[in-house]
RNA sequence: GUGGAUGUAGCUCAGUCGGCUAGAGCACCAGAUUGUGGCUCUGGGGGCCGUGGGUUCAAGUCCCAUCAUCCACCCCA
């Protein structure tokens, strides 16, 4: 049996390799002209991180954790987020103790262990964002508004953002004993699944798609009415900031984010269209974050975009094609006697700033023009006697078909002078 | 973790009710007189029929298990 690529994971060929850097620049020059700079933390962290960053309740750390013991028996956990990440650097180093707020942006492999599907990986990559210090809502709508400018300049428009409010610590507690109150009553009609959310996330329930459910608990209270006016301000203020500036979103009460850390503002965003894995970003604020991991009481916001589900949109509904890059000059060396001199060409032509390739498989003169043409290289260039002889290369243009023989430098020139136009 | 579909060449697939050395298209390699690509023609290489077991005179085909992929649930990115 040969070995293959663990369940969950994939390998990015070249063909592939381009839209991931395509992505990559769009997001990393969005993200730095909103003043973020990119942190690098590690693949893999104490287990204790997540456990105590991400919370004991979420499906992350209850079921999808890769962790194992390394040779000093430390349990290690390959990062299924990075927001944890962000925040233990942000600890560690100090950072807070400078200029607020920090603005950390981030970009690579997160591991999840879940069953795989179209959209959803073991390992799958995500772009995010972390703005600690401030806990302005204008911030929040800043961070959203970047998030929709990604999207744009992806020209993936047709989104729908949905936004939420979770309160903080005090009204959300106080909301969950009034639903938890409201429900219990009726706690024999719920779904299996919904009896252990009303242990563990009641929140949860109001989401459910069961029928029985929704009607068994109809007449909930809604935690929109049941915030306390520091967190009703909060929200209102960035409603307001995000229609200023032309953001669109839905409110929804049933948005739940599942990571513990999360307080006030929560938002996700999907792409209709690319399956059941829609979600392609989602965030939210997450206040007491940073004072949970030993740090002090400093609040936070950030966002993580789904690098695959993104490339998934842009395949399936984007417009963009993705031209191969090609080479600028094929040399084709007619007889192996003049091996050396081909090999010297292009590496000169390398030099000089042009793609160039060669043939190493001591093939035909013609097979090489056809490899040459597979290539979509603009020139071909033909070391043989003639050349070798009489001091000059045979230029052949393989769009206009065109042959010249050159001396060195007027090749590169001339190669240059089409190339550079492009 | 639950339910369903599917696994035959690098890719897309055909292969009848079990019955010859398992096929096609594309891709790849080579030729079609002498140093020249794309088109065409000819030829060639390449398959433990996902893996392991079972039924049978005989299994790509039937049965079981297992692994993987896909779809949905769940959850999210």
């Amino acid at each position: 049996m040969q070995v293959k690529a663990p369940r969950g994971t994939y390998d990015i060929l070249p063909q592939d390799s381009v839209k991931w850097q395509y992505i990559e620049k769009i997001m990393r020059d969005s993200a730095e002209s909103f003043g973020f700079r990119e942190i690098r933390t590690p693949l893999f962290e104490h287990s204790e991180l997540f456990q105590r960053g991400v919370g004991q309740g979420t499906d992350i750390v209850s079921k999808e954790m890769y962790s194992f013991n390394d040779r000093s028996r430390r349990s290690l956990t390959l990062r299924p987020e990075g927001t944890a990440p962000c925040a233990r650097a942000l600890i560690e180093h100090g950072i807070y103790s400078g200029v607020m707020p920090v603005k950390w942006y981030y970009l690579g492999p997160m591991f999840r262990y879940d069953r795989p599907q179209t959209g959803r990986y073991r390992q799958f990559h995500q772009f995010g964002v972390e703005a600690f210090g401030s806990n302005s809502p204008y911030l929040d709508a800043e961070i959203i508004i970047l998030l929709v400018e990604i999207l744009r300049r992806l020209g993936l428009d047709d989104y729908e953002l949905h936004l939420n409010s979770l309160g903080c610590s005090v009204c959300r507690d106080d909301y969950r004993q009034k639903l938890l109150q409201h429900i219990s009553p009726f706690k024999e009609q719920l779904c299996q699944d919904c009896q252990q959310r009303y242990m563990q996330n009641p929140l949860r329930v109001l989401d459910c798609k069961m029928e029985t459910c929704h009607q068994a608990i109809r007449g909930y209270p809604i935690f929109y009415d049941h915030l306390c006016p520091y967190c009703q301000e909060h929200y209102s203020r960035v409603q307001a900031a995000l229609q200023a500036n032309g953001v669109s979103y839905i409110h929804d009460n049933n948005l739940v984010r599942g990571l513990d850390y999360y307080s006030n503002t929560a938002f996700e965003i999907h792409l209709p269209g690319i399956g059941a894995q829609s979600a392609v970003g989602g965030g939210g604020r997450y206040d007491g974050l940073v004072k949970e991991l030993g740090g002090p009481d400093i609040p936070g916001i950030g966002f993580a975009l789904g690098m695959e589900r993104l490339l998934l949109a842009l395949d399936m509904l984007g417009k963009r094609e993705f031209s191969k890059p090609s080479l600028d000059v094929f040399v084709v060396v007619m007889n192996d006697a003049y091996e050396m001199q081909g090999l010297q060409l292009v590496s000169e032509l390398r030099r000089r700033g042009i793609r160039a390739d060669k043939d190493y498989g001591g093939r035909s003169g013609k097979a090489q023009m056809k490899y040459a043409g597979k290539t979509a290289a603009r020139f071909v260039v033909m070391v043989g006697e003639e050349e070798v002889e009489k001091h000059f290369w045979t230029l052949r243009d393989m769009q206009s078909k065109e042959q010249r023989q050159l001396g060195q430098e007027e090749l590169i020139d001339s190669i240059r002078s089409v190339i550079e136009t492009k």
